[in-house]
DNA sequence: TGTATTATCTATTATGTCGATAGGATAAAT
DNA sequence: ATTTATCCTATCGACATAATAGATAATACA
């Protein structure tokens, strides 16, 4: 299961996304219309920052804003940041590969074997889908309903 | 990541299945062998047996045996049966569905979107895969590395 | 019947992570 | 200088994980 930090995280990039002119937004505001906990988005945010996904500014008129297009930020790169390798294994995990402390011969893991193909699967939705892929996808999931709607 | 008792219990189902004659194994056996501490491992055999998929039997040539052919016990079941629910939010969640608490509208949560496309990938590997394709693909592997050797 | 053997049950422990909060330090704008 | 905001460090309680301990119940066999 997804952490709420993770979570969290991309509801706010996604809501940072759809801020039209990259204009600063406040940590309050975001807090509020996302219903996140204040202090726990600080932090969020903060590590957001250090991925180099958000840039920030003090003081009035300050906030936190995308520092990339939307189209460029990819899941995989937040969950692997927020949360941890997409892997359910170490040993096949890309980014943060760690042998098995007890395996005996990893080449002879049925495990192994299986979760590498989960892990692949994974990524390869995960990394192929930005927080702009995300948004057409609700437009285009709204826009259906409401169509429903007027029938 | 999975547990460490998730992945200790697919040890021991696919050390049982290789069991020639579904002949009771011993727990202590199977811990040393599987380099799975025993009392620990007694919890989870017992979670398999409330799971149905091993029998067990008390006193001398007493021990644990599977109960089901190999090729009829999914990966799915037993990770689902261990660790929980394979999908990354509740939400999607088959087996365990459940609301997110804020979620204004469900259908229109970007997230959901996606990651009901990462469950629908892990569980179409997962709920397809039995203790024989696992064993399978080892002993393969095996050969392969084998002939290597040889050359 | 008795005894060794083995699984079963219930409780407990240590350690760590998660979700969240608190309070002050720092930087920018006016 | 003052206000406005992010930034930083520390801490909290609740829960999960990995493992251990010890007593109980069932079975085989002599």
């Amino acid at each position: 299961m997804l952490s709420m930090k993770t979570r969290y995280a991309i509801k706010a990039l996604i809501a940072l996304a759809r801020e039209p002119n990259r204009d600063p937004v406040l940590i309050s505001s975001l807090a509020e219309h996302e219903n996140i906990p204040k202090k726990f988005l600080e932090l969020i945010l903060l590590d957001l920052k250090a991925m180099g996904i958000l840039g920030s500014r003090k003081g009035k008129h300050g906030g936190y804003f995308l520092r990339l297009e939307p189209g460029q930020v990819k899941l995989g790169q937040v969950v692997r940041g927020i949360e941890g390798p997409l892997a359910l294994l170490q040993c096949v995990s890309q980014t943060q590969y760690e042998r098995c402390a007890d395996c005996p011969d990893e080449k002879l893991c049925g495990l192994r074997l299986v979760f590498k193909d989960v892990r692949d699967a994974t990524s390869k939705i995960l990394d192929n889908t930005s927080l702009s892929d995300v948004m057409a996808r609700v437009d285009r999931e709204a826009q259906r309903s409401d169509l429903m709607f007027h029938i």
